[in-house]
DNA sequence: ATCGGCAAACTACAACTGTAGTTCAACTAC
DNA sequence: GTAGTTGAACTACAGTTGTAGTTTGCCGAT
């Protein structure tokens, strides 16, 4: 099993989903995608989630008539995946310019930047005792 | 045109080989890929280049018996629109959460830190003066 | 003018994705 | 228990991607 996990956007629309409830059936899925704008059949959300699920990324249970989806892998292994790829792709492996890049974007508040100086102190703590 | 451009990660190595040159006939980018361990055909190449061509992100240039490939949009319009992919995907569109993670990942040093403080003092200094 | 090589253009094809119809089994409500 | 509903399974199909072979036309060397 490749450590390597890149998801298409509706492909993680449906992760999503089951990230948030822990759980969910085919019917409930496409009706919360639904809601939020992507107003698929739901042949097309089973067909999906049975994509997924063979591709290892969910799990499924019987349950009565049908199945109901549970994430087989944690968003934060995701991210980091994905994360990762952007940084090796487009900064060069380089995780500070891609923190710059975020930095000089446009949709970044003032709160924001605090916050981050916050978390680098938090960081810096961390690597002060968890000797790297 | 939209302005949402996902490109697979061969395609970016393409794009990325013509931003570092400026521009490069198609034998010249197989030879640089190749030597960088993606050892693909002639051929395939071309096929590729032309497809980015079809699609707009490359231009082209007739230059006696060939082509000549250049960019047609900038590395930081890509960065810009695969980055808030990833933000708006799995990070619920917040920047600072991103950042977090980053800061969070294992491959962080020290040095890192201390530059990001950096960067942030600067971007405090540009919102400042530059208000929003 | 002729031949050989290189690059463009065209063709091909399998995998994966987004999308959904059809079929079949099972459960639900009369 | 007969019909309607629901969902799984299967099938389909177009578009994109990775990959490359084949054809063709131009260019330079003989």
């Amino acid at each position: 099993m490749p450590d390597d996990f890149q998801l298409s956007d509706l492909q993680l629309s449906l992760m999503r989903t089951l990230w948030e409830r822990g759980e969910a059936g085919a019917s409930e899925i496409q009706r919360i995608l639904a809601d939020s704008g992507r107003d698929l059949a739901q042949t097309t959300v089973s067909t999906l989630l049975g994509r997924l699920s063979k591709r290892g990324l969910v799990l499924t249970r019987r349950e009565g008539r049908g199945f109901v989806y549970r994430p087989a892998i944690a968003e934060h292994e995701i991210r980091q995946s994905m994360v990762s790829r952007v940084t090796d792709n487009l900064f060069d492996g380089n995780v500070t310019a891609l923190v710059s890049h975020l930095l000089r974007s446009s949709d970044i508040t003032r709160d924001d930047l605090a916050e981050v100086r916050r978390l680098i102190a938090e960081a810096e703590h961390s690597k002060e005792s968890d000797h790297d």
